[in-house]
DNA sequence: CTGAAAGCGCTTACAG
DNA sequence: CTGAAAGCGCTTACAG
């Protein structure tokens, strides 16, 4: 659909209709509004007139002719692709975050979605005319042609980025160690043969919460059992299915003693599809989660969940992000490339303390 | 904190640059790289030499130089209050459809977040300054005061506005009538002592949906009883103390049916409250929602509830929106003030058939 | 300390 | 059919 161009907004007061109201100048209107501009002076009943003038006409800046002079929209755009056109929690968490950082900074936040990254570049391209002062992508999949594709005028932070970008700063959780803890509580109340649905293999973070599932079964001693790690996509949809497959393939046999699911929404999906088995979570096995989204306290029985700091990450990514557009690159140094969030074990009601019985 | 004012982007090729790496005006650039740009008539071969010097110095039009002079930002302003820093699935729904319908048109969508409406006057102000054309309001609390604040030159659209507003169309759903619905199949199920736990008194959409549930009752006969409708706020906090008050007021009296809550996020706090007192849904009662949030779908038992198309909403939001932008007001002539969704019952499991047993 | 001028990068209207 | 000029509304640098 062509964009519309007729009609243009009726025009505005400016400067100098202000300054007419109050006989000045256009420039002094300007000096007295934008308050501690430098050399001028301005004396204090003037400016009362110049105030009363504008005010009287209503008068607000406009912001592109502004943005002309500045080359500053102060404005930042979130990248972010949307599966089969669904937003999800994650992204609600982390964009509560960023628009409630951006607030603090007075900057303004424009959401650009995208069908997939991998021809990210075409769609990145059209927020590269000034419209933009910073960008952040969210769960970006980096290649070097998507990396080609950046503008390196156009300061960039990715959060959960599945690799390093020259230039760019990553934000990321501790997944890994968030995996171990919580498979190693799975251990320690006495579930043995835990099974994990796993995200889309390939994708760092994916092997990162499978490194840690396996590093808890190892240091216990318990040997993982192949057919209990099964991956699928991050979602509701995929834990549906891939667990109702599993039960289907592995009728008659022995169930898990818990499901570590990759995500809540995979849980979520992974509950449903027991439940249509009539198998009760916890009581007959356990399930639990990662992120602690807001799926994870709407499931009947609540989640027992890995939590990233999902909103405190957003907003991280804003302050980074200011830093680098006010200071240029030197605000780099100091950061370093990648920061990691520590998570946070969140015990709620779906696993079950088999030690205890 | 202060808008960070220095370090300007760096100054990316104008028209002008590239004019000169092709040897014509910039003029001719500009005609050639916005298509059919009415008069002018520029030789193929002229053409492609422009073509190619914009594609090699990587031209972008300015997009602050352009709206200075179209005096059109293409962007939309989406406003909303967010109540304790935390979005809702209600605004993750909407906002999906509004940026699905925006990126059809080309536009971007800047969030605007408020405290609340009391005071929105200020707030919206500071987008009245060019960078939006057109504004959405979800679900605003609209009082004189508000309106008067609005700007008439940028055209408004609004979701779920407990008032109507001049020159602003709403967009609304049949909340009575779906209310109505829900409650008559609670009743065909044989409920007959139905509860609603109803949002907070006065908001219009609380009202409307109060009246459907009264309306039921009374077309079956049913009494109502005083101490089954009791208000609360939209939110699952709100769901969950209420109801636990309730029950602890209750104590050993019969316990409602069935529970009718205005929405999905109350439904969830009562089913926790339920929970919590060892009350099973839907075996000891019958728990409904309304609006069919990603809330509806992850509970367990899944929530039977009423459905606004949220998202349908969201979109058609934009559309009427582009509308008046692109016609002027001669558009809203042919729209009505309030377009009216209906609302679709979505049965799952957390309501009993009693009339079976 | 104040004001007139130049310029940000584009588009539109108007001469040649 | 083409090109030089004016103007969108602001800010910054530079004369008086």
């Amino acid at each position: 659909m062509p964009i519309p161009r007729n009609n243009p907004r009726k025009r505005a007061p400016t400067l100098a209709d202000v300054g007419r109201a109050a006989g000045v100048s256009a420039m002094a209107v300007s000096a007295v509004l934008n308050g501690a501009s430098s050399s001028v002076r301005i004396s204090e009943e003037t400016q009362k007139r110049i105030r009363k003038a504008a005010k009287e006409l209503n008068y607000r800046p406009n912001i592109a002719a502004r943005a002309l002079v500045n080359r500053r929209m102060n404005t930042l755009g979130v990248f972010f692709v949307v599966e089969d056109h669904e937003l999800n929690n994650y992204f609600l968490a982390v964009f509560n975050g960023i628009i409630d950082a951006a607030s603090k900074y007075q900057q303004n936040v424009t959401v650009f979605t995208l069908d997939t990254w991998s021809d990210a570049k075409s769609q990145l391209e059209k927020a590269f005319d000034g419209r933009i002062d910073g960008m952040i992508l969210i769960a970006p999949v980096v290649t070097a042609e998507f990396a080609s594709g950046l503008d390196p005028n156009i300061p960039a932070v990715s959060l959960h980025a599945n690799a390093e970008v020259d230039g760019m700063i990553n934000i990321e959780s501790d997944e890994r160690t968030g995996a171990r803890e919580m498979v190693e509580l799975l251990l320690r109340k006495g579930h043995r043969r835990v099974m994990h649905l796993s995200g889309p293999r390939g994708l760092i973070g994916v092997e990162r919460r499978i490194d840690g599932y396996r590093e808890a079964l190892q240091a216990q001693g318990v040997k993982p059992e192949e057919k209990l790690l099964v991956s699928t996509d991050y979602s509701e949809e995929g834990g549906r299915s891939k667990m109702r497959a599993w039960l289907k393939k592995n009728q008659g046999l022995d169930l898990p003693d818990a499901i570590f699911c990759a995500n809540d929404s995979i849980a979520l999906g992974c509950i449903e599809a027991l439940a249509e088995a009539g198998i009760r979570v916890p009581d007959d096995v356990s399930v639990c989660g990662f992120d602690d989204t807001l799926i994870a306290r709407a499931t009947v029985p609540q989640l027992t969940t890995v939590r990233q700091p999902l909103k405190a990450m957003g907003a991280e990514a804003v302050d980074i992000l200011m830093k680098r557009i006010s200071n240029g690159e030197d605000a780099i140094k100091d950061l370093g490339k990648v920061v990691v969030h520590p998570t946070v074990l969140v015990e709620r009601s779906s696993v079950r303390d088999l030690s205890a019985s």
